[in-house]
DNA sequence: ACGCTAGCTGACCGATCGGTCAGAGCCTGT
DNA sequence: ACAGGCTCTGACCGATCGGTCAGCTAGCGT
């Protein structure tokens, strides 16, 4: 696909061949999956050998890791501030439009462990993640949530975490531009969340 | 996990055996990926050997196609018979409700074909279910549908896929019955396409 | 009683997996 | 000019991958 004549390579230095290895890896895991992605596949498709993969990073788990804790730290950091304010509809809406941001701009990341962190539960990026999903779906529902509003958060994430990479393969709306996604996406989460909203005494059924 | 003592087995007729690794088969598919289910782990979670796995099938992708194919089938068979009906506002609400029976029923395989049909890309069943879905989508949407109306459609489809298997199991709602399920289900999807309504001019932007 | 076949298995195959290791090439400080 | 370290690599390791094959066993028709 990349043929790309095997120059003599200007000197990488360390940081950059780290940086063009974890783009790498973060495409083929969020489309192929961490199982189904070899290091041999990271590795030619940035043009390297399996060695120095192994050489920037201590192993496999090792690189999953760095690939998407940038993610699941910014992902704390919006929980956090959004804890740290009292609840209102100004703080939700900011909460909401700040997730959307999260989503749009590591959107292979949420992909990569939204789809598979069932199969890579034990390793500690993965399981950060999956409480801090846990911690979300309780702040915003509360202790005491009708089924249906878990549903709802529930879609609202994994339909936007499919829709933002497998969704756009297949489905039309060709990875269209982040100016014309974000409003369309940010109305119809809006929306979805909408009716899970936070309630003190926790009533209907 | 499942020790199950060996007993020396009362003699499995084919079809029985067969339908026990299609089943165990599936299972891991969805939860660990198609890439990283390996023959021996769905013969010993099944309780034969790898050796038996490819006497019932000439092969992994076959396997796979096996598994597949009867939830292929009925979502093709919901589609045509929605296809062969004018549109009304009965002959939607009539689909929405084949398509939660569909999810509720399939959602596994759902599950495996929506998080993996990029990387599968290329096996035939895989690639039915693909275009079945451009055309559900398409459908659905009609022509010209606006990347909002596209992203809804996406968000109910990926959304639920992700929610009845994934989401379950770290969101709290431990895995609801269906009867519970089903009207929040049918409820939340609906809300999600009520916009997606069909126009025979395609009009805003 | 006999052979045939269906169901199942262990031994085995080449390929590939994640990972180790001993350098080769090159840039830099001295 | 030399030494030392950083980046990168090929050769190699045991384990496991998907898949083949010969053969074992039990049930059945004759």
């Amino acid at each position: 696909m990349t043929p790309e004549p095997v120059l003599p390579q200007p000197p990488h230095n360390r940081q950059s061949t780290s940086l063009e290895l974890r783009a790498t890896a973060l495409e083929q895991f969020a489309s192929v999956g961490f199982a189904g992605t070899s290091l041999q596949q990271i590795a030619d498709a940035a043009g390297y050998s399996k060695s120095s993969v192994l050489y920037h990073f201590a192993s496999k788990e090792a690189l999953l890791d760095e690939v998407l804790t940038p993610a699941v730290d910014r992902l704390e950091a919006i929980l956090e501030r959004f804890l740290a304010t009292e609840e209102s509809a100004l703080s939700r809406s900011r909460f909401v439009n700040d997730f959307i941001d999260f989503i749009l701009e590591f959107r292979l990341e949420l992909h990569t462990f939204i789809n598979q962190s069932q199969s890579l539960r034990g390793i500690p990026v993965i399981d950060r993640a999956g409480v801090l999903i846990v911690r979300l779906s309780d702040t915003l529902c509360h202790g005491a949530a009708s089924t249906e509003d878990r549903i709802r958060f529930g879609i609202a994430l994994g339909g936007a975490a499919y829709t933002l990479v497998a969704g756009m393969t297949f489905l039309g709306a060709e990875i269209a531009p982040a100016e014309e996604i974000r409003p369309a996406l940010l109305a119809v989460i809006t929306e979805l969340l909408a009716p899970v909203t936070v309630r003190t005494t926790p009533s209907r059924k």
